[in-house]
RNA sequence: GGGCGGUUAGCUCAGCGGUAGAGCGUCUCGUUUACACCGAGAGGGUCGGGGGUUCGAAUCCCUCACCGCCCA
């Protein structure tokens, strides 16, 4: 650290040798906040709006986040170039059992417990109420909450951090308030009891889509059932033998022959008593196991079913925290559902009903957040109507007003619709935003806006005042993330930010949230904006680890891209994930990459650095049509190709064709080829074409820092900076290249990049030969046509210094001292120490061999009628040129040889 | 069981009807004053197997195998 800075402080005009991305990003990022530039609202041109995927709020940034950000950056960045109004629209939500947990946490490390109900303080305990509790969450988002925010930042989002939400927000609550009280009006949310994924770690509800399932081994207990009044048994198979003291009837398929005649009989339930009957139910499987199973309606999603369709009770078992209540028998009362399990295995043992124990591996459904095994359990739960607020999500895909990129997604996202369940969104935390139910003691329940709502119209309904609780529950935090594209432009306020700005123009997001958010927000934004959401779906890969294996905290494989880019640089993590996020396809990302990305910052800040040391300045008045010099008209040309594919690449949302185009015209060609070609003429004495180089090398390279500029946003700003090109605006609001369409030009196209062809062949024959790099060797070029006799007359400087070879176009003073190769119409003669015939004699029969291979093939194809008659055209000819190109080929090694011979 | 994706150079991946490409790694050479986080050159692939459509298939269709993800 000390040697850079007497390394800096030496007074040198050139700046440092590597970039240094830590000296440059905090400055940068500062620079673009202070100015206020991505801010909307600040071009008059036509509106293009993303919302970010709110983080959750006591997150951290993860490689996921840092793909899925760079790639908006990406779009915004280049949009707002584009001279678009811009709207990039940040914030978070409040993530209801994460944060509460963390809270929850906090707390109990201070001996603080929630009293929830039921809740007795333990010694050197004390109990906070609901109002404290939520107080203490707010003083931990003040401390904690902008965690993300900042490192979003360090990745150089150009979020509107202006316009910053959170969906605890006054107007976002304001938004979600409305939400329930119109849909609960129209009948879209209501309240029943059914069987929900309870989550008996945190005691709470939650959705379908928060449960995972995991492979679990366990075992299949077989128990023996007695039939009523028989010395019979019914044998039954379950993976959860705490459940059978709920259980309220076997179900046996109606054409089952084993047990058809127990069909309308009655067993007596082991441990318990109860008289339980014998159903027919097509639910068994005469398949599987003994063909009869237990039926308990009251945990277990499909017996639920059975239980409906033979008007079964549904027997409660547990508690909230799945320990066994007052409907199972005294001995169990209290156990936990894990030790009951045991227990009750044992006791059928003892009782001579256990069968059989078989191994038995199958999927056990766990809360995603708690990692425990959810419990089916009965309770009332707030419900939303998804099936009706889907079908105009589904035919919006249908009909195209909102796109899916890449299009399969579109299939997950229709399957996944048409065959969607109620969405239960209460749970059963303090932290969240309160159902806005109040219940009158006969149970009655008034949704309105606030209590006085409610009272009135329980006055209204009663003929009197009665006392009314509130709904304790909140809501599930997605259904405040389904509003947000909305709630956070102002609504249900008719904001001009919500005029200008909805429908977005595009989403970004990871395939994982589908069906949580995107379907949610659809559903939402048509429903009450009558208009979808955003045009364009853009779902981009998982982040994996360089061996493919997904990130997680306990397989300990997670990069860290704060990290990345300490190390690194922003830029550099930024060009290599958008370099590897081709469509459909997950990133594998190895650190090696990452290097890579480093390394191509470096060699631009070290291009730049030559051409400031080369004297090239901006010529504001500098005009591309009237470059006058072959290698300038070139240079030009392939600016403007990389400008279109790289427009093209990101208007198609193919990010790794993006950076790949920026990469390979800023080092194989701007880099690789035109600082190179043009040092002889910065060198030289025509101070016309020096001029003219230098304007359009600054031209050139300030378009290339405007191309790379989404993708690489720290470095290219620098670089503009430094290079004064700044004299209007930051990059940042710099307008796209916009090339006029005379730009470059067919035949200095055609010649320079001919003359990279023999420099590129004449290297290789060299390095074939073993010439040094450093000897200045004699080169004959003959035989050329007289086209390129001229061009080659026009750039023997580029030639004699990038090949290091001294040139002549006629055979003679290099006499029989000399290898050759061949080079379309031309032979090149290479003048060595000496010749080794038998190597240039195995040198060109090969070659030859090969030539009369890829003839042969050529001949075979053109000799096909149908190829003739039905190939286009355009490829017949190409053939043909092929063909001819490779007989002149080898007709050229063939002479080779033959003058071989001679020597 | 159903659906989706993948299988291309040692590794990671582009290409998705008309001469197989990149980055990294490997090998050889090189410190010529932008850059050794560099330059030059080279080697390396019967595009998972089989079948079909087509004048022509890595590319389209069918099928099999293996891998991954989602939903039951």
């Amino acid at each position: 650290m000390t040697e850079q800075r007497t390394q800096a402080a030496a007074p040198e005009a050139a700046p440092d040798k590597t970039y240094r991305p830590a000296d440059v990003e905090a400055r940068i990022a500062a620079r673009w906040e202070a100015a206020g530039a991505f801010a909307c609202g600040r071009s008059a041109g036509a509106p293009y709006s993303i919302v970010i995927p709110p983080p959750n709020v006591t997150g951290s940034l993860h490689m996921g986040h840092a793909l899925n950000n760079t790639l908006q950056d990406i779009l915004v960045r280049y949009h707002r170039m584009k001279g678009y109004d811009v709207l990039w629209q940040p914030g978070t939500d409040h993530a209801g059992i994460a944060t509460q947990m963390v809270v929850e946490r906090q707390l109990a490390a201070k001996g603080i417990a929630l009293a929830r109900p039921g809740a007795v303080a333990g010694s050197n305990q004390t109990l906070i109420g609901r109002e404290d509790f939520v107080a203490k969450v707010w003083e931990w988002k003040a401390e904690s909450g902008g965690t993300i925010a900042n490192q979003l930042r360090r990745l150089g989002a150009s979020l509107d951090w202006s316009r910053e939400r959170f969906t605890m927000d006054e107007g976002l609550s304001a938004a979600v308030l409305k939400v329930f009280v119109e849909l609960y009006r129209k009948k879209l949310i209501y309240r029943d009891k059914r069987l929900v994924n309870w989550d008996p770690h945190f005691n709470t509800a939650i959705s379908d889509l928060e449960v995972e399932q995991r492979e679990v081994k366990g075992h299949l207990w077989h128990f023996k059932y007695p039939i009523e009044n028989s010395g019979e048994f019914i044998v039954v198979a379950t993976t959860r033998p705490e459940t059978m003291l709920g259980d309220t009837a076997v179900a046996v398929h109606p054409t089952d022959a084993r047990w058809r005649h127990l069909i309308g009989r009655h067993a007596v339930l082991p441990l318990v008593g109860r008289r339980i009957p014998i159903v027919a139910d097509e639910y068994s499987d005469p398949e599987k196991g003994t063909g009869a199973v237990k039926i308990t309606p009251g945990h277990d999603f499909n017996d639920f079913e059975v239980g409906r369709r033979h008007k079964l009770p549904a027997i409660n078992v547990f508690t909230a925290d799945a320990k066994l209540n007052d409907q199972a028998p005294e001995a169990y009362r209290g156990l936990d559902r894990f030790e009951a399990r045991k227990r009750i295995v044992a006791d059928m043992e003892a009782a001579g009903l256990l069968e059989k124990i078989e191994n038995h591996v199958h999927m056990v459904p766990h809360g995603d957040r708690s990692g425990v095994p959810i419990e089916p359990w009965l309770t009332e739960q707030w419900y939303v109507d998804a099936k009706t607020l889907a079908e105009p999500a589904i035919a919006s895909v249908e009909q195209g007003r909102t796109v899916f990129v890449p299009a399969q997604w579109e299939k997950t996202f229709f399957h996944w619709m048409r065959n969607i369940e109620p969405w239960c969104i209460s749970r059963q935390l303090w932290w969240g935003h309160q159902v806005p139910a109040w219940y009158a003691p006969d149970g009655t329940v008034f949704v309105d806006y606030d209590e006085a709502g409610a009272r009135a119209q329980a006055a209204r309904h009663f003929g009197a005042d009665v006392a009314l609780t509130r709904d304790p529950d909140v809501l599930d935090t997605w259904f405040s993330s389904a509003l947000w594209p909305f709630s956070t432009l102002g609504w249900p306020d008719k904001t001009k930010e919500l005029a200008r700005y909805y429908p977005t123009t595009t989403l970004v997001t990871g395939f994982d949230i589908i069906f949580f958010w995107v379907a949610r927000m659809m559903m939402m934004g048509l429903h009450f904006m009558e208009e979808v959401p955003f045009r364009n779906v853009y779902i981009h890969a998982l982040v994996r680890d360089a061996k493919g294996a997904k990130m997680s905290k306990s397989k300990g494989n997670i990069i860290d891209p704060l990290d990345l880019i300490d190390r690194y640089g922003c830029d550099a993590l930024r060009f290599t994930l958008a370099s590897m996020a081709a469509q459909g396809r997950d990133i594998k990302l190895s650190e090696q990459r990452v290097e890579g990305g480093r390394n191509f910052a470096t060699k631009l800040w070290n291009a730049a650095r030559y051409c400031q040391m080369n004297g090239v300045a901006p010529v504001p008045a500098f005009a591309p049509a009237a470059a006058a010099l072959t290698v300038n008209k070139w240079i030009l040309g392939e600016l403007a190709r990389a400008t279109a594919e790289t427009s093209a690449a990101i208007d198609a949302f193919k990010f790794n064709e993006a950076a790949n185009a920026g990469y390979q015209f800023a080092w194989g060609t701007f880099c690789d080829w035109y600082l190179e070609f043009t040092k002889p003429i910065l060198n030289g004495g025509d101070e016309a074409a020096k001029a003219e180089t230098r304007a359009t090398t600054a031209y050139v390279l300030a378009n290339l820092l405007k191309l790379l500029h989404p993708v690489m946003p720290f470095i290219t700003e620098e670089l503009w900076d430094r290079f004064g090109f700044a004299t209007g605006a930051m990059l940042l609001t710099a307008p796209w290249p916009d090339l006029p369409a005379a730009t470059g030009d067919a035949a200095a196209s055609a010649e320079l990049n001919w003359i990279v062809r023999l420099i590129t062949r004449i290297r290789s024959l060299r390095s074939e030969y073993d010439v040094a790099p450093s000897v200045q060797v004699a080169l004959e070029v003959v035989g050329l046509d007289a086209a390129h006799r001229a061009a080659l007359a026009r750039n023997e400087a580029l030639v004699r210094r990038l090949a290091n070879a001294n040139l002549a176009t006629d055979e003679g003073a290099l006499a029989q001292k000399a290898v050759e190769d061949v080079f379309d119409e031309a032979r090149l003669r290479l003048a060595v120490e000496a010749v080794d015939l038998a190597k240039q004699r195995d040198k060109f029969a090969k070659l030859i061999a090969k030539s009369e291979k890829e003839i042969a093939a050529l001949d075979g194809r053109l000799a096909n009628p149908n190829f003739i008659a039905k190939a286009d055209p355009e490829a017949v000819e190409d053939l043909r040129e092929r063909r001819a190109a490779e007989a002149a080929a080898r007709d050229g090694y063939r002479q080779a040889v033959e003058r071989l011979a001679k020597l």
